[in-house]
DNA sequence: CTTAGCACTCGGGAAGCTTGAGTGCCAGGG
DNA sequence: CCCTGGCACTCAAGCTTCCCGAGTGCTAAG
C-alpha cells in the first residue's frame, strides 16, 4: 500500500514539521532531506498519504501537517526511540540519588523529566496496595485522638488523624500499636485489609470501641487510596507562543486529579512504553496533545505511571528515551530506599 | 491635593477597570457611577489623576487606566476588603473540616483559595520551626538503614533515611527511639535542635557512631528546613485569554520554590494581610501580577502565609476577602487536629 | 513511474480608509 | 473659582483592498 518511499516522506514531513512547527511543502522536503527525487513526485506521494489520513493540509495553498494517524504510524514504524546522551544519563543518576524520601524522589523525578523534554511532567506516586507494610505508628495527640501513621517499604508515609469514641492511656495505645505491628510488618497491603478486619477479636472487650476505630482508618487508608497522588510539573513549557489554543483547558485537565488517573490508568497496563496521540487520548481538553508514558517500579513490579505530556507535534524518539529511561533510574533509586 | 471627588473618580476608574478591562472614559465614569458632574469635570480631575500618576492612558484618544500607583492608593484609602457570603463561609469550613491530615488540608486550602478569587492560589507548609515535637519513629529497614520519621504537632510528618556507619540491631533502634522521644517530646523544635547536639553522652559508646549519624540528619532536619514546601494550584485561571502575554514567566516563576520563598518573605511579615502590587513585586516576571497574602496559624503564632497571585487588575476587595477568611478558617483546622 | 511546466488557490502581510471613543482646551455661566 | 457645553483633534481598531508567493494539482512528455 505505502512503498518505501511514501514511508520515508511520511517520516520526513513529521520530522521538519516537529523541528519547524510549520506546514511542509513538496520543495523543501526535497531540499532538506536527500530524497533522489523532484518536488513533482513528492507531491504525488503525498496526495495519496493525504488520501489515506496520514497527512492533511490547513488550507489549499500551504503544506501538509501529520495527522494523528500519521504520528501513529511513525512512532509506531518510523522511529526509534533516542537514547539519552552519557552525560544526560549521568545527570539523572546523580540529582536523582541525593533524594532523600519519596516526596523529595517524586519531586525531583517531575523536574527531571519536564527539563529533559521541555513540556509537562505526570509523575505517580507509586502505588500502595502492591507494597508491604513496614512499620505502624500511633501517636496520642490528646486523650480522644491518634494520629496514625502508616509506612511502607517504598518510603511512603501515611498519615490520618483519629476522633475515638472513648477517651485512651498511653498503655492502651502502646498495646495496640505493639499487636498492629506484630500482625501486619511485612504483609503486603493486600492482605494486610483482611488481616486488621479479623483483628477486633484479639483486643480487650473495653478497648474494643477504640479499636475499631482505628482499624477502621486503617482499612480505609489501605483500600480506598486506589485513586493515588499525583504530580505534575513544568507547566511553563506549555507556554511556548504557539500554544497558546487550548492552554486553559489542558491545565485544567492537570489539576484535576481524577482525570489525570484516568489519563494514566488508559496508558499502558504494563512497564512498557506507551504513547497515546491526540484523539486517542480519552480526556477531552487533552485531544491535541499526546501522552508518553511509562510504568516504573522497583524489582520486577510495576508499582506507578509516569509520563510526558505535549503537543501532538513533539520529538517522540527524544521524549521516549526520556521518559524510559527516567522510569528506569527512578525504580533503580526506590529499591535502594 | 486630591479632594473627595478626585479620590471618588479614582476609585470608580479602578472599579470599572477591573470589571470591564478597557481603559475607561470620562463618559462612562458619569453614566456608570452617580457622579453628579458632567464630563469635561471629570476629564479635569483625570488630567491631575494622571499627572500625579495614578492613571495612565494606554494611548492617546483612550480611556484611562489605574497604574501601580493607582492601586496602591485604591488598596490603602478607597476600599475596603468584601466579606464572602455566608455560604461562602459554610462551604469553605466543612469543605476544611473534611481534611485528613496536614497534606489533604493544604491541598484543599489551595483548590479553595484558588476557586474562590479565580486566581492562583499559593500556600506554604506550616513552619516547622515554631511548631513541637509530638513524637520521633525510628524504623530499620536494613542493617544499616534506618527510616527517620518525625511528627510534629501541626500534623506535618516529615521523613528521611539515613545509612548508619555499623550495622544495628532492633534492640539498639528501640532504645535510640525511646531515648529521644524521652528527651525531645513536647519539644519546640528550636529547642530541639539544642537537646539532640547534647544527647551524644547518653548513648552507650558501643552505639556512639550510629546515633551520631542518626542525631546528624534530626537536626539537619530541624534545622535546614527553613525553606519550606510551597504549594500552588489554579493556574487554569491565568490563562484567561486577555492575560496570555508574560504567562510562560509567571509560570516559571511559580515553579521555582525559591523565587516563591523569596516572595512570600518579601510579603508582610505579621499575620496581618498584605497586599503587593505590580513592580513592587521583587520578583522578575511576576510586575505585572498582585499577590495578597496573609499569615496564618493556629493560636496567636503564625505558622506560615498563604497569597492568591494575580494580574493586577484584580478585585482587591474581594481577594482579600477571601485570603483573609481561608487564612482563619485554616489556622482553626490546625488547632483542632 | 517520474519529471518539467503551468495555471490556480488562498493565507497573510502591507497599505489605505473610515469610524468613533476619548481627549484637551476654551469661553461662558453660576 | 469651579463647572459646563462645545469643538477641534488624535489615534487605535477594524475593514477593505491589493498583492505576493509558497504550495498545489494536473497534464503531457520522457
Amino acid at each position: 500500500m505505502l512503498d518505501e518511499r511514501k514511508l520515508a516522506v511520511l517520516r520526513a514531513i513529521v520530522e521538519d514539521y516537529v523541528s519547524t512547527h510549520e506546514p511542509v511543502g513538496s520543495k523543501a522536503l526535497v531540499d532538506r532531506h536527500n530524497l533522489d527525487v523532484s518536488p513533482a513526485t513528492i507531491r504525488n506521494d503525498m496526495a495519496v498519504l493525504e488520501e489515506q489520513g496520514y497527512i492533511t493540509q490547513p488550507h489549499t495553498s500551504a503544506g501538509r501537517v501529520p495527522t494523528d494517524k500519521g504520528y501513529r504510524l511513525f512512532v509506531d514504524r518510523l522511529s526509534h526511540m533516542r537514547p539519552l546522551s552519557a552525560a544526560d544519563r549521568r545527570a539523572i543518576q546523580t540529582y536523582l540519588a541525593q533524594a532523600y524520601g519519596l516526596d523529595d524522589v517524586v519531586m525531583r523525578t517531575v523536574r527531571l523529566l519536564a527539563q529533559l523534554t521541555r513540556q509537562v511532567a505526570v509523575v505517580q506516586y507509586p502505588s500502595l496496595t502492591r507494597s508491604v507494610v513496614r512499620h505502624i505508628e500511633l501517636v496520642r495527640l490528646a486523650t480522644e485522638k491518634l494520629l496514625v501513621v502508616l509506612i511502607t517499604d517504598t518510603g511512603r508515609v501515611e498519615q490520618r488523624t483519629v476522633d475515638l469514641p472513648d477517651p485512651c492511656e498511653d498503655a492502651d495505645v502502646a498495646h495496640l500499636r505493639a499487636l498492629l505491628n506484630a500482625s501486619l510488618d511485612g504483609r503486603r497491603l493486600t492482605e494486610a485489609v483482611r488481616i486488621v478486619a479479623g483483628l477486633t477479636d484479639s483486643v480487650p472487650p473495653a478497648g474494643r470501641p477504640n479499636a475499631a476505630a482505628v482499624f477502621a482508618v486503617i482499612m480505609a487508608n489501605l483500600e480506598e487510596r486506589k485513586e493515588e497522588r499525583i504530580v505534575f510539573g513544568g507547566t511553563a513549557n506549555l507556554a511556548a507562543p504557539d500554544f497558546s489554543q487550548g492552554l486553559r483547558e489542558v491545565l485544567q485537565a492537570l489539576e484535576e486529579q481524577v482525570v489525570l488517573m484516568r489519563l494514566l490508568g488508559q496508558a499502558s497496563d504494563e512497564s512498557l512504553l506507551s504513547v497515546m496521540i491526540g484523539t486517542e487520548n480519552p480526556v477531552e481538553g487533552l485531544q491535541t496533545t499526546s501522552l508518553v508514558s511509562s510504568g516504573y517500579g522497583s524489582g520486577g513490579e510495576t508499582l506507578a505511571k509516569l509520563a510526558v505530556l505535549g503537543p501532538t507535534r513533539m520529538d517522540y524518539p527524544g521524549t521516549m528515551g526520556a521518559v524510559s529511561a527516567v522510569a528506569r533510574y527512578v525504580g533503580e533509586i526506590l529499591m535502594e530506599s
